[in-house]
DNA sequence: ATTACTGCAAAAGATTTGCACTAGG
DNA sequence: CCTAGTGCAAATCTTTTGCAGTAAT
């Protein structure tokens, strides 16, 4: 998981100044367990930092994803892009439901990055690997797609949330 | 690569009524190379039918997706979804400048799948395996990421072609 | 006959852009 | 200083929705 001053470096080595904004939305990455995307940072940022405008989050987290900092996802069945903090190799898991998105370890994740290095003659910047369920086959919107496939009494994956949509 | 009566057939079998707009657009996907928005599909089709809405382009897409027919990948740069007719499991590697996607070939992905299967509980329904390269960062952006990366003379991965925006 | 499907127009939303102002180096 | 960065408002664009007409089964 990047820290806030891997992000802030990687932004200050890339050419990027250092302003306190970024420094701000570093720091709010780093600390996020989800997977956020550009509103959901700029809603917690923006109680500290009121003048904060969507706009710089969304230039930042586009910065981020070029030069490799971060990762950019893709939605989860909603309609935003959801961002990885986490560029260790892993697979990622979506509910289309709940558009929540879990991490799942997986070495075979390594295996793919030296393939792509390899076939593109450089070393993998960015990338995204996303399996996301059926859920919107389901009769109620309202379930969770990886609860629902436990027959059993078995945990949900996710835990219970709600739809945003 | 599924074949249209494989598509047609899919959505069959899900329930859905075939109606020829939908066979068209299952047509289409199967006979197409390349990672189709909904735009190109739409685009493409309205020529023979001109009556063709891009709203039936968008539900249908949105129902194979569903049953696990085809794809969505997510944007390549751009700012539309892209689908992707094979479902054989594979990488997609992205040029973020010409926002075309080539596939590569590969044996960690099938793997891959095995671990999500093993930790959902369930069969792979769906997912995006995308790779995509820096060309933002660099200079020139009408150069495709591919070929620039390729300092001899050796041929662009993708051919030549304009970035979209 | 039923009920899903289509297409149109309008709406919804996320992301981007133009521009004047501000501030990092 | 000088140029990049910020924030606002407006614009852009993709995708979704409401609805009345149409067609699949």
């Amino acid at each position: 998981m990047a820290t806030r001053s891997e992000l802030t470096s990687a932004l200050k080595d890339a050419g990027f100044r250092l302003t306190p904004q970024r420094t701000a939305i570093c720091a709010a990455l780093a600390a996020r367990e989800d997977h956020p995307t550009a509103q959901s940072i700029h809603e917690e940022l923006k109680q500290q930092y009121e003048s904060l405008s969507l706009t710089t989050v969304y230039q930042t987290l586009d910065s981020l994803v070029r030069i490799g900092a971060i990762r950019s996802l893709g939605t989860a069945g909603d309609d935003s892009v959801h961002y990885e903090p986490n560029i260790e190799p892993h697979i990622n898991l979506a509910c289309l439901t709940c558009h929540r998105i879990r991490d799942l370890e997986s070495e075979a994740v390594r295996e793919l990055e030296r393939e792509v290095s390899e076939a593109t003659g450089s070393k993998v910047l960015s990338g995204r690997v996303v399996y996301y369920s059926d859920c919107l086959l389901r009769a109620d919107p309202n379930e969770c797609p990886f609860s629902s496939k436990v027959a059993d009494g078995t945990a949900n994956t996710f835990g219970n949330v709600e739809p945003k949509r």
